[in-house]
DNA sequence: CGTGAAAGAAAGCGCCA
DNA sequence: TGGCGCTTTCTTTCACG
């Protein structure tokens, strides 16, 4: 692991928030030179503190008005079943995240559809068919707020 | 809502996996030209499509080796007490997500934390704590993996 | 949509306080 | 570490076919 001082957590921060912001505009609210905070988030990246950069995109706007969370409980649990299920959940093109998970549920999942019509096809065709899958619990996203994490 | 073809989608399934790509080697790819390339992805971002850039960033890297996700069901409901506990869920620092719900709980949140120990100081100290707070559900997270929408 | 070209910003170097 | 200056490369943004 890496020693990040208060600098880089403000980097990260301002970064979080906007990953468009270029290094010279970055600094300057800082009080760093361009290529200073070139090196700093370059520091990051090597590091793996900083992964990727990720489009934020807006699925109304791509036409799917309908998030849903779903806890899966699995039938049966062991190696074989799960690598089973994680293979089939992957190749429905309509699950975002796949989340393997430890208590009440084996794993999560985030859903889009364009409406409840279009997820309930989703549902009973392709989640309930799942290998393994067993009962299944669903949460409708209504609003959504996306915070920087505790990185100070 | 505007018109994408074919070109748009894969556009934007190459950034959603990488957005650090320029237009001029993410263009080359599909046959397209730097200028053309770069418009289209202008277009996408003033439609709204493409709400912003985000950082992908490594929580254990940064010394948060535990996320927890806790399914919040309030015990008072009401528009009073859904601000209130909004307002008082978004100033707990490790909280990374909150999602207002519809299902079995009425609101779903990421938590990070450095270990188990300090996810039970959050949960007792902080989630406990907040105010209508009722039943709590938590799920530690094992593994996850993010996919690109159904975006073509 | 494409090419070509020009202006600007960023990446990536070395050197010094 | 940070800052400065430099060169190379990429992006941005024209005009035009």
């Amino acid at each position: 692991m890496i020693a990040l001082d208060d600098t880089d957590h403000k980097l990260l921060r301002a970064l979080a928030e906007d990953a468009d912001q270029g290094s010279g505009a970055l600094g300057r609210r800082f009080g760093l030179s361009q290529p200073a905070t070139w090196r700093r988030i370059r520091r990051l990246e090597e590091s793996g503190i900083i992964a990727g950069r990720r489009l934020d995109l807006d699925a109304e706007a791509l036409g799917f008005g309908v998030t849903v969370f779903l806890g899966v409980k699995l039938a049966t649990k062991g190696r074989v079943s799960l690598e089973d299920f994680e293979r089939a959940v992957t190749a429905i093109p309509e699950v975002q995240t796949v989340e393997h998970v430890l208590g009440m549920y084996d794993y999560r999942l985030r859903i889009v559809a364009r409406d409840l019509t279009d997820f309930e096809r989703v549902l009973r065709r392709r989640i309930m068919t799942l290998p393994g899958a067993g009962s299944v619990e669903a949460n409708v996203l209504l609003s959504e707020e996306r915070r920087r994490g505790p990185l100070g």
